[in-house]
DNA sequence: CCAGTAATGTTATAATGTTACATTATCCAG
DNA sequence: CTGGATAATGTAACATTATAACATTACTGG
């Protein structure tokens, strides 16, 4: 993400914490600004491996304290299928989108796709289940990929 | 599960792996028949112990091959949200279910609805996206626990 | 039987995530 | 502005999940 964008998503960010009433602090805007930045998703350790260059001497705990709250935010979404961490591109309304997860480049695309979300409320339902989190990610390769390798389709 | 249907799940994967041309070895067997009789999913560990009934010394590989062989043979699913397996109750073609996971009583329902698998298909193709592995899994309530607690809606 | 491949054994280690408790910072009521 | 409560961070140890590397054993087909 170019640099404007990156300021234009963390001004958003700022300003909705505002309104919520809750800190952004130093440690937790750094996380967000470095997932943000990101082309690819980061694992909680690479963060803290980036994190030696702003603070002291971090621990885990410090990187999923601030990964912890910027979830409860809306800020960031865990990949759980890869165990990595992105920053949300539009985060003004709670959402959980889908992601697409391409193993050859490494790259996500977030996407909200109101079919997807309605036919998993409605799978759920007729279940009687309540869904609290819903845990979308498609591993496959990217349009990218797909055609800069000799893929046969 | 009971041991009739226990007993049909394990013969119908007998099967198919005599059709495939592909061992279902001791191991291979027992780890299946763990996943196909617990009410509830298995982390490799849990499994891993159980293990120590039938095999002398179990160790992580042993545990995470067999997984990675069931997988293969579409015999069990890897919920990666909570790091656990279950068996499949219906694995004769291959597919990818979607599964409704209870945070309360920690059982896994899985569901096949061809709404939400025509919809994330629609999704990703309309990101140029070619999709290996859906990751579908709603955590939520089941409609038992729900109704059980005082639960308000 | 023999050679090649598949499966398993074994040890160590990597990667991811949490607990517990001490310390510091912020907030706000008086 | 101060003191007490709450929120955030520091720090050390540890728990859980997963893989690497290499040796050994079992099976299969000629």
């Amino acid at each position: 993400m170019n640099p404007a964008a990156i300021k234009r998503v963390m001004q958003r960010a700022e300003a909705l914490c505002r309104e919520r009433g809750v800190r952004l602090t130093q440690q937790r805007r750094t996380v967000l600004e470095l997932l943000i930045a990101s082309e690819k998703p980061l694992s909680a350790y690479d963060l803290l491996d980036r994190l030696r260059e702003s603070v002291k001497n971090p621990a885990p705990p410090t990187v999923y304290r601030a990964l912890d709250f910027l979830m409860q935010q809306g800020l960031i979404h865990k990949l759980e299928s890869i165990h990595a961490y992105v920053g949300c591109t539009h985060p003004d309304h709670p959402h959980a989108g889908q992601f697409l997860i391409c193993a050859d480049c490494g790259e996500v695309e977030e996407v909200q796709d109101p079919r997807v979300t309605e036919s998993l409320q409605a799978a759920g339902q007729a279940q009687g289940f309540r869904t609290h989190r819903p845990v979308v990610e498609l591993l496959g390769v990217c349009a990218h990929c797909r055609h800069s390798k000799t893929e046969t389709d």
